[in-house]
DNA sequence: CGCCTGTACGTTACCGATAACTTACCAGCT
DNA sequence: AGCTGGTAAGTTATCGGTAACGTACAGGCG
């Protein structure tokens, strides 16, 4: 009497309410913690079912109820990247907080890639998608395909589409390091930066714009270089740009790769020189670590998770059609020192 | 004619069906391209399919085939510790290849979170788990609560339940890099590692302890530093092994915090004496631009998890049982040198 | 005693899809 | 015409759970 049924087949709300001879709706009550049942038979309903070790299937439930499946599902580019890593860790700590789990897609930056996760995490029920776009193309999640459910992007704005979206201060924050290079006297900066036609490597190039112009400073294109590509092609751009006669006495690097490469450069560079300071967009680890001081902006990718997940639920929260919104993440300016 | 129907019911198989006037049987034989449909009908479902947006709700189709539900669960202590970002991107690759998605959980190192974490993930009908544990109680995921959902954990041995695992070769490792610095010439060599009750804080303290054994170097107390702990608490006790008047000629870390913390004592350190040398387990982004040459044990932390899911999925397709399985992931020593 | 109210359950239908079975129809053959 | 066989559809039951409704029985009250 003891043994269980086939293992195969998992345990359902029946075998427990059959055991008992009671229905299944006693069961469920039971384990809802509903009214319309007396106290004795939820303890005897509760006991058995701890007994059994039985587990309500969560899809069928929202299959009935068509209530939320209480499902996030988060697209990324690549979860290897710490921004994106961090990113998911924010989403995922507000999704909890409101009982709910994420469900992962990564793709791999190929827009197609992204269109065919879109439909799966759809096809899976989510409640709604956090998206960070593999490219500007969003037709694929415009109103006729997405039915009902919400989406935020993350890191870049909505193109032809009305949705809500998370983006971190791009333009402020490469505006505060290109004014701290410039209080601190420098007049002729380099910029290593990302190609125009990304969001985020346009929007930085205008806060160095804006930061110079506002200095009275006219932007010098050989000081400029925008590329798309990883940190040799950066060191090369600043190699180049340190090599002029007139060279930049700092630089100013719009990401991560570009910081590295940039600090490739300049460890080359003969030590007679001045030295020349440099500032980038993006933490590194370490930094302090470095035999030369950086000032980077930093920001919290957690939080754009946070905000993107909060974002989302709200939207599901709330009857009345909402208009698309924006949130910006600030960014801070940090100065590592040298250690020492 | 044209317009939807109500937005908020969203669009199921019987509207297609009416629109059409067929069934919804045939909607979905033309969906599944089987067989049993004409040509010509089906090329009119498809194209109904198309206008309307259609797509089919795969829990539902779960809930009749009872057939897998072609999702994973990913249990981690801490997504931002690119070891378990790392894991997560091997696993979610893996699990494409297979046509799954991975649905994430975190348990803040909380062996309670991790229980209800599970839980969830079981209900929610998970086809596997792979767990990276937040302690060495594995009871929860012991084989009458998983009834027959298959679980590899990763990173730590399974404890008194009979599940596979993928494990990082840590021992080996570490012994591998001791040696390397006893290859050097060093016989002093300070470990600083982690508390001995973790099986990875024990098998590297095993590999430092055999390669001393190997070159007939008795292990000294006082160069031995285990602690549960941050970069900080890493930082003094090397700060204080320096101290001694016959202090070590090398270092051994065995994680990460535990290198950082080696690399501020060392640079705390007045330059005239000999130079200490470091290893440590864990690579380190920007080793190459530390002006110390550091010797570090590397793995590849998405292997794991490929490995991990892949012995899922293994499991999930064999009808015979498996006995559990352990699988190690290699390690490779390298050497970061000073830049120039 | 009849009537009403409330509680504690059981019954039924249904969520969206599919497996298994059944029916309708047509061509080809004797 | 009558039979056979094959294909293209429709019908029904089902997955595991829940909402809505029905029912039985207890107690209160005039």
């Amino acid at each position: 009497m003891n043994t269980r049924p086939d293992p195969v087949t998992p345990l359902t709300m029946r075998d427990v309410a059959e055991r008992l001879g009671v229905s299944t709706m006693t069961v469920s009550r039971a384990l809802r913690g509903q009214r319309g049942i007396g106290e004795a038979t939820r303890q005897r309903v509760l006991a058995e079912v701890a007994a059994l070790g039985y587990r309500p299937n969560k899809l069928a439930r929202g299959l009935r109820t068509g209530g939320p499946s209480e499902l996030i599902g988060l697209v990324v580019t690549n979860l290897a990247n710490p921004f994106y890593s961090q990113l998911a860790v924010g989403v995922e700590e507000v999704c909890v907080r409101y009982g709910a789990r994420v469900m992962l897609g990564s793709t791999s930056e190929d827009p197609d890639v992204e269109r065919d996760v879109v439909t799966d995490l759809l096809e899976r029920g989510v409640d709604g998608l956090v998206v960070v776009p593999a490219s500007h193309d969003h037709s694929h999640l415009g109103a006729e395909r997405l039915r009902d459910t919400p989406v935020v992007l993350a890191a870049s704005p909505p193109m032809d589409i009305d949705v809500d979206c998370v983006l971190v201060d791009d333009f402020g924050g490469t505006r505060a390091a290109c004014r701290r290079l410039i209080e601190r006297g420098h007049r002729r900066i380099g910029f290593l930066g990302l190609p125009p036609s990304l969001w985020t490597g346009s929007e930085r190039f205008r806060g160095y714009a804006l930061a110079l112009e506002e200095a009275g400073i006219a932007v010098d294109e050989r000081y400029v270089s925008r590329h798309r590509g990883d940190s040799t092609l950066a060191r090369e751009a600043a190699r180049a740009m340190l090599a002029l006669p007139d060279h930049p006495t700092a630089l100013l690097t719009a990401n991560n790769r570009n910081t590295v490469g940039a600090l490739l450069a300049l460890r080359d560079r003969p030590d007679d020189g001045e030295p020349v300071a440099l500032a980038g967009f993006d933490d590194i680890e370490l930094a302090d670590m470095l035999h030369l001081p950086l000032t980077v902006v930093s920001y919290d990718a957690a939080e754009v998770g946070r905000a993107a997940a909060s974002l989302l639920f709200e939207r599901q929260r709330s009857t009345a059609p909402l208009h698309p919104r924006r949130v910006t993440i600030a960014t801070t300016l940090i100065d590592h020192p040298v250690p020492r």
